[in-house]
RNA sequence: GUCCACGUAGCUCAGCAGGAUAGAGCGACCGCCUCCUAAGCGGUAGGCCGGAGGUUCGAAUCCCCUCGUGGACGCCA
């Protein structure tokens, strides 16, 4: 049962007004002791010719308004408040969560569509940091979340594999590279001699022209340049698994330009046709001002593609492979008139999925105290900040596990420590909204109290805690249906609950604005009612049986919760910390 | 110069298809472990919601202007 809805029908009976207004306005009182629900009667004020003060004090008289489930209806200036029969409430939403156990939220919105996210897409060849996170993290929430939904997700890493810098490595590895080095750290390799590159060509303006050449002979297909580039691809992406498979992020497919570059004359061809195609100062362009945007360039002046060209072909190419209901880039903020434009392209070349790409912008990740510049090299890599991470979990975990007598094994107390270092950083990445820019410090970063994964854990670990206990005193939870759930009544029981009951409609708005951070809050809220909770009552202490077994009811909903909520995000939860 | 974001507590952020006394976390200060994990909980202090106008019963929320910050504006991605 949806209680929100059953408000929203009474209020229908009553008023006659109908059903769809009456959800629109019914709103969540700001103040606890206001209610549950509130229908604020300003809209009746023109049609009865009445103050809304009168209105809501008539209307909260009629008797069509009361039901078992309903324990008080009360009128408050304008506002008609409902209060709904707390046990009555807990009963219904606690059944439903320990039936369903992880998969409460579920639901079959998005079943029989398919939608692509395109997110992570590193360059080749290049150090995967912090900034890279950003788009991994959420890209990676975002799949999960309208998994949850019943979409089928194609999760696609679009690598940065082709361009003119791949004349440079090959031509500078020719020159300097070390094979040893670049087995055993082939991205640390690779970029060393990149940044060797730029410093010679400074000197050597034909280093310039041997790398455009052998980029040429890369395009052309020549044998020792391909395999060169072939290794490097493979070397890099064996690196990137790594970090990915740490995360438990994975990939359906990992076409990268390169390979949607073969797939760009079609496009041309297809531009052509329609007559889109003009010249301009030397390139040839599609003019877009009849929606107010700058010239989208297809081909340079000296006829080369560029990377909207091959962004056209990989929309056409994902089309054509998934017929997807919906295309997502998650990519930073600074590429939104890009998208703009090739999504406007694809629009006026008539491709009817057009309208369903959409851009998912991110902010920047800034440092605080710090100076970021691959060239010079002091960027933080993401695996060193994940090192950090779970390098300071540990010191944390042992020193509880000393002072606690805990006998978890070293191996144990490793595998702890990985899981909720990785959580705390991908919360930080998780916890706001994608477009606000993350300033970057290792205070922050590293700091575990408060609204942090650590926290959400911390509050799942506990609470799986008491429920061993329980079972060993030979204390169960209360099942579902049960109607010892009923006297969960108080004040935090009460606040705790309604938390767990807002999760499958968070998850809901999160996909629908693509923001992950929807799911966070909802989660942390559950977290810190729950902990309230905890501190004001005592769960196993009480000599009341049944309410035990009710209230251990409501701490395996808040795991099931939790889990459902935290597994969203990519953060995993542990048994004991 | 044009366009786009953003500006809310000391800091980081919610809230913005207009609604009741603007909320969290961090930091500060004061408390709470003989009791289920103190990475926890309670309390106090802290706000002309950047500024000025307008729309109306009502604006942090919508519109106009303005200031400030960041970003994007054709042959990089």
């Amino acid at each position: 049962m949806d209680f929100r809805n059953a408000v929203a029908m009474k209020v229908q009976e009553t008023t006659g007004l109908d059903l769809e207004t009456v959800n629109r306005l019914i709103e969540i009182p700001p103040q606890e002791d206001m209610g549950d629900y509130a229908f604020p009667c300003f809209a009746l004020a023109k049609t009865m010719r009445k103050a809304p003060n009168m209105i809501a004090s008539e209307l909260a008289l009629s008797d069509k308004l009361s039901a078992d489930w309903i324990s008080k209806v009360e009128a408050k200036g304008p506002y008609l408040n409902f209060f709904v029969d707390r046990g009555a409430f807990a009963k219904e939403v606690l059944s439903e969560v320990l039936e369903k156990g992880t998969s409460f939220g579920q639901s079959e919105e998005g079943s029989g569509k398919t939608v692509i996210i395109e997110y992570s897409s590193p360059n080749i060849a290049k150090p995967f940091h912090v900034g890279h996170a950003f788009t991994t993290i959420l890209g990676h929430s975002l799949s999960r979340i309208y998994e949850k939904l019943g979409y089928k997700v194609v999760r696609m890493n679009h690598l940065g594999d082709y361009g003119t810098q791949f004349g440079k490595l090959i031509t500078a590895f020719r020159l300097w590279g070390d094979e040893e080095a670049l087995e055993k750290d082939a991205i640390a390799e690779l970029l060393r001699i990149y940044v060797k590159f730029h410093e010679e060509e400074k000197k050597d303006e034909n280093l310039t022209t041997v790398a455009r050449e052998n980029f040429k002979k890369l395009e052309d297909g020549c044998e020792e340049e391909v395999a060169l580039w072939t290794r490097f691809r493979e070397l890099s992406l064996k690196e990137f698994n790594k970090l990915y498979d740490r995360m438990g992020v994975s990939f359906d497919n990992y076409n990268g330009e390169s390979y949607y570059s073969n797939l760009i004359p079609g496009i041309i061809d297809l531009l052509r046709e329609k007559n889109l195609l003009v010249e301009s100062e030397g390139a040839q362009v599609v003019m877009l001002d009849e929606k107010k945007l700058p010239p989208c360039i297809i081909l340079k002046s000296d006829g080369t593609t560029i990377y909207a060209s091959r962004d056209l072909a990989a929309a056409k190419y994902r089309y054509d492979t998934y017929h997807f209901d919906k295309n997502i880039y998650v990519v930073g903020m600074p590429q939104a008139l890009h998208f703009q434009q090739v999504f406007a392209v694809l629009e006026k070349a008539g491709m009817p999925f057009a309208k369903n790409c959409e851009h998912v912008g991110f902010g920047l990740v800034k440092f605080q105290n710090m100076k970021f510049s691959t060239r010079e090299g002091n960027i933080v890599a993401l695996e060193d900040l994940l090192n950090e991470s779970v390098a300071k979990t540990y010191e944390l975990i042992k020193a509880n596990a000393e002072t606690r007598n805990s006998d978890l094994s070293e191996d144990e107390l490793k595998a702890i420590a990985e899981k909720v270092g990785l959580g705390a950083v991908i919360y930080t990445y998780v916890k706001a909204g994608r477009e606000r820019d993350i300033v970057f410090s290792w205070d922050t970063m590293l700091d575990f109290e408060g609204d942090t994964a650590p926290y959400l854990i911390y509050t799942y670990a506990r609470t799986r805690s008491i429920l061993r206990k329980a079972a060993e005193q030979g204390f169960l939870p209360e099942k579902a249906g049960s109607g010892l759930l009923n006297k969960l009544n108080g004040d935090e029981e009460f606040a705790c609950v309604k938390m767990i009951a807002d999760l499958p409609d968070a998850v809901k708005k999160a996909a629908a604005s693509n923001e992950p951070f929807m799911v966070s809050r909802a989660v942390a809220q559950i977290a810190r009612s729950f902990n309230r909770f905890y501190n004001n009552c005592s769960i196993l202490g009480g000599d009341d049986a049944e309410l035990k077994t009710a209230r251990l009811a409501l701490c395996e909903a808040v795991c099931d919760a939790i889990e459902a909520g935290t597994y969203l995000l990519g953060i995993p939860v542990v048994e004991q910390m």
